[in-house]
DNA sequence: CTTATATTTGACAAATATTGTCAAGTCAAT
DNA sequence: ATTGACTTGACAATATTTGTCAAATATAAG
């Protein structure tokens, strides 16, 4: 249940890399890679692809980490948010099932 | 589990009200009624706050249809959606318990 | 204490996304 | 054909988010 900077930061530290070895590794500038590790900024889709892959062995946890921070931080502040994602999960289960082409 | 559309949309028909006179109430355009009735324009937290309150009864029923849609609209596509909510549940309930004053 | 390296921060620019408005369109009933 | 309710599309207006750069801070080494 970590962040998704978190989680960047600490399979970056895993692997002993610097900030600017993995921007220099994506394209992603390192300011920005330090916002990112620090929950300051929400990386983009394509920079949680590029970063997933990165760390190949963890792809899904980068993934997951990212997109229920992206939830939470949509409704954190509302009393009626856990009602809210209760809601959420059916509606996501009934789209799954009855999903177009 | 109806869209937040669906769900306005009902209760302005339950009254036997126009666009034009829920619209009037509550300073919104009728056409931008007409596109948030049809899911065509998310309406803004101020706008659901007055159109709850105007439902009055049904209050939290538009809130949580609301926010429900917002957090799939922001995942739909995702294969991963579905354990995402899980992890983004768990992440609200410990914030609601951790949460600062 | 000075230098070197890594990271962080703040302010702003740039880019994107979202919302609001208006004119024109459809549709049904009369 | 006219009227009334609603819808649609294109664009304007706003708001939000992201990216960049220079400066600040921190830590370790010499």
């Amino acid at each position: 249940m970590k962040s998704i900077g978190q989680t960047l930061r600490e399979l970056r530290e895993l692997k002993g890399l610097l900030l600017r070895e993995v921007g220099a590794a994506l394209s992603i500038d390192p300011t920005l890679l330090s916002k990112i590790e620090r929950n300051d900024r929400m990386p983009t889709k394509e920079q949680v692809s590029a970063l997933s892959e990165f760390y190949q062995d963890k792809k899904n946890e980068v993934i997951i980490a990212w997109l229920s921070d992206k939830l939470v931080y949509e409704i954190q502040d509302e009393d009626l948010a856990l009602a809210a994602m209760k809601v959420a999960e059916q509606k996501i289960e009934y789209l799954k099932t009855h999903k177009a082409q």
